[in-house]
DNA sequence: TTGTAAGCGTTATCAA
DNA sequence: TTGATAACGCTTACAA
C-alpha cells in the first residue's frame, strides 16, 4: 500500500495525505480523520526510503566499532543506540572484526547508505586512508582514537591517567618491578597507557625495563603469551599492568597454570570494569571507563553536530580506579610484617 | 556528486555511468576505463537510498534483541552481522532493552525503512501484537521463540535437554536433593530449562519437591534471594541447577556469604558458558549454547527465505554440557571413598 | 555499444 | 484547505 494507492481510495490527492500524517494542522478537522482511519485500517506505513531520498536525510546513523562482543564495545553501543533512538535516529551498526579491510568496506558502505553522521571507534585505519574514502560532508565522532581528521569530534579517555593510576596504586602497595602488557603502541589506546605506566615509573624513581614490557594486540591469546614472557624474565615482575580486559582474561589464565596465587605471589590490574571481572576469584581490581557516559556523549556531540555546531569538540572522561583483591602488597613486604 | 553530474562531465548518458558500475561487461572497454577513472578522481558514491527505492531491495535487515550489552546478544548479533555482511547486507539494530514498548516502536521502524528482512531475538511481544505491526511481507527469523507467526523461521536451543543433562550429571554424581532456580515459565527459556529438570529428576525416579524450585528473572539479584530460600529450605539440596548466567552470579554470591565450600559442600551448575565461569573459583560447570552457530543459523535462514525459500523453517541446537569444577558427589558420598 | 525516458514513493512548491 | 506537478538519484526497458 503506497501513498497514491491510499490516495486513491480515498479520492483525495497523494499531497493531501502526506500533509495530514506530517503536519496535520494544515488540513481541515474532516479529512484528517478520514485519512487517519484510513491509514490504520490499511496500516499503511510511509517508505523510510522514498522520504529519505526526498528529504536528503536518513535520520540514520552508522557505528563502526573493532568488536561488538567486547563489553567496552557494547556498553558503548547500547548507550548511543539508546540515546540515538530517543532523537528519532536508527543505527546501523558495522563490526570490523579487528581488520581494516573490514572497517574501511562498512565506511563506505555507510557513505553509500547516507547515514546522516558516523560514530567510529575502531582505530585501524590512518586518516588520510579515510579522508580518502570520500565521506564528504558527513559528520564523524571518533571514540578512543583522534585521527586528527578536520571536522571531527572526539570522545576520548584519558588513557595516561589511568595508567598512572593503577601503577601509582601498586607502587603504593610496595611494588618495585611492575610489569606491563601493552597494546600495540600505534593506538592512542596502546600507545597511552604505555606513557602513563612509563610516567608513574619514572616519577617514582624507577626506571623502566624493556624486560618488564610485553606487547600484546589487545586480544585473549596476546595477554596470555605476554604474561608468559613476562615470568620467564630472569627477574619476573611482582605485579602486572594489563592494558585491557581481553589481555588480562588471557593473563589471568595463565597465572593460574602457573599455579601462582593471586594477589600473594602476584598482584593484578587490569583496565576496563568488565562483568567477570567482579566475579573471578580474586575479584580483580581494575581502571573503570565511564562506558555509558562515553557513549551517550559521543551521541549527543553527534546531533549537536547535525543541529548546526561546525566547531571541532572534545571530551575526554576520567577513568575510575576500583580496587579490588588481585592486588596487594609484594610477598617480601606481605610477610614479614 | 551524483550519477548526472557526472555524466554531464565525461560527455555521456547516466546509463553508461551506471551499466560502467553495475554492469561493466554491457560497456565498451574505452569507456569503462574512462568512466571508473572519472569515478575514483571525484570519489564518487552511488546514493544507496536511490537505489534502493528503485530496485524495491534495501539489503539490510534489522535486529531486534532484548539487551546488546548480554554476551548471550552480544555473542549472537556478532555472529549474525559477520554472516550477513558478507553477502552484502547491513544490520540495523535495535535494543530493547526489555521494554515491549521499545521492542514495538522498533519494529514499526524497521517496517518504515523497508528493511529486507528481521531478525527476532527479544521476546516481549504476542504474535497478534506483532501482527498488528503489519510487517506484510517482510521475512521473520525467530531467535529463542516460537510466537506461531504464519510464515516464520526459527532458530531454537534444545533447552529442555540442556537441563536434562545438567540435571543428569547432578544425579550421577549422586546427588539426590537437586535444587533448581527457575526463570520465569511463561518465557520458553523459563519453561523449557524447568520442564527438563523436572523430567530428568522422575526419569531418575525422583518425584521434584516445590520446595526445591525457587522461581527468579533471570537477572542477578534474584538469584541471590532464590539461592537464600532453598538454602533456608528444611532439608536444603546438595546441589542446584540455575536457569541462566545472570542468576548464577548471584547464586554463587550467596553461596559464598552463607560459607559454604564448592563442590565439597554444593554443587552448582548453570546455563550459558560466559567469560566468568571458567575464572570464578572453582571454575563453573555450565550448559553452553553454540552461540555463534545459532547466530549464524539465523543469518542463513533469512539469507535463504530471501532467496526464494518459502516453506517455514526451524532449526534446533543441542547444548553441550562442559564439566569443570564447581559440581562433585555431595558429601556423604564423596568423603566415605 | 550507447542514449532516451519512465518510474520507484515520497515531499514541497505553487496555484487554485 | 486542497490539488497538480516537479523533483530526489538511481536503474532498466526500449530505441537507436
Amino acid at each position: 500500500m503506497t501513498l497514491v494507492e491510499l490516495a486513491q481510495l480515498l479520492q483525495v490527492s497523494p499531497a493531501t495525505i502526506s500533509r495530514a500524517l506530517n503536519r496535520p494542522e494544515m488540513v481541515s478537522a474532516r479529512t484528517r480523520e478520514r485519512v487517519l482511519k484510513a491509514v490504520r485500517d490499511h496500516s499503511y506505513r510511509p517508505n523510510g526510503i522514498a522520504r529519505s531520498l526526498r528529504k536528503g536525510e536518513t535520520q540514520t546513523v552508522g557505528l563502526v566499532v573493532s568488536d561488538l562482543q567486547n563489553p567496552f564495545y557494547s556498553g558503548i553501543v547500547k548507550a548511543i543506540e539508546h540515546t540515538l533512538s530517543a532523537h528519532d535516529y536508527s543505527c546501523i551498526v558495522c563490526d570490523a572484526s579487528e581488520s581494516q579491510g573490514k572497517e574501511q568496506r562498512a565506511l563506505k558502505l555507510l557513505g553509500e547508505l547516507k547515514v546522516s553522521g558516523i560514530i567510529h571507534g575502531f582505530s585501524g585505519s590512518g586518516s588520510d586512508e579515510l579522508e580518502r574514502l570520500g565521506l564528504d560532508g558527513i559528520p564523524i565522532v571518533e571514540i578512543d582514537r583522534a585521527s586528527g581528521m578536520p571536522g571531527t569530534d572526539t570522545v576520548l579517555l584519558d588513557n595516561v591517567l589511568g595508567a598512572r593510576s593503577a601503577v601509582d596504586h601498586l607502587l603504593e602497595l610496595g611494588h618495585t618491578r611492575v610489569g606491563m602488557i601493552s597494546g600495540p603502541p600505534r593506538l592512542t589506546t596502546g600507545s597511552g597507557r604505555l606513557e602513563g605506566y612509563l610516567r608513574a615509573l619514572r616519577q617514582a624513581g624507577i626506571e623502566p625495563s624493556d624486560e618488564l614490557i610485553a606487547y600484546g594486540d589487545f586480544r585473549e591469546a596476546s595477554g596470555r603469551n605476554a604474561a608468559r614472557k613476562l615470568l620467564a624474565t630472569r627477574s619476573p615482575p611482582t605485579a602486572m599492568f594489563v592494558a585491557n580486559n581481553e589481555m588480562a582474561a588471557g593473563a589471568l589464565a595463565e597465572l593460574q597454570d602457573a599455579g601462582l596465587e593471586l594477589p600473594a605471589d602476584m598482584s593484578l590490574i587490569s583496565f576496563d570494569d568488565v562483568r567477570w571481572a567482579r566475579y573471578v576469584t580474586p575479584p580483580l581490581t581494575v581502571v573503570a571507563q565511564p562506558l555509558r557516559e562515553m557513549g551517550e556523549a559521543a551521541a549527543r556531540l553527534l546531533l549537536e553536530r547535525l543541529a548546526g555546531r561546525t566547531d571541532p569538540t572534545r571530551r575526554v572522561f576520567q577513568p575510575e580506579l576500583v580496587i579490588r583483591q588481585s592486588t596487594a602488597p609484594p610477598r617480601r613486604v606481605g610477610i614479614p610484617a
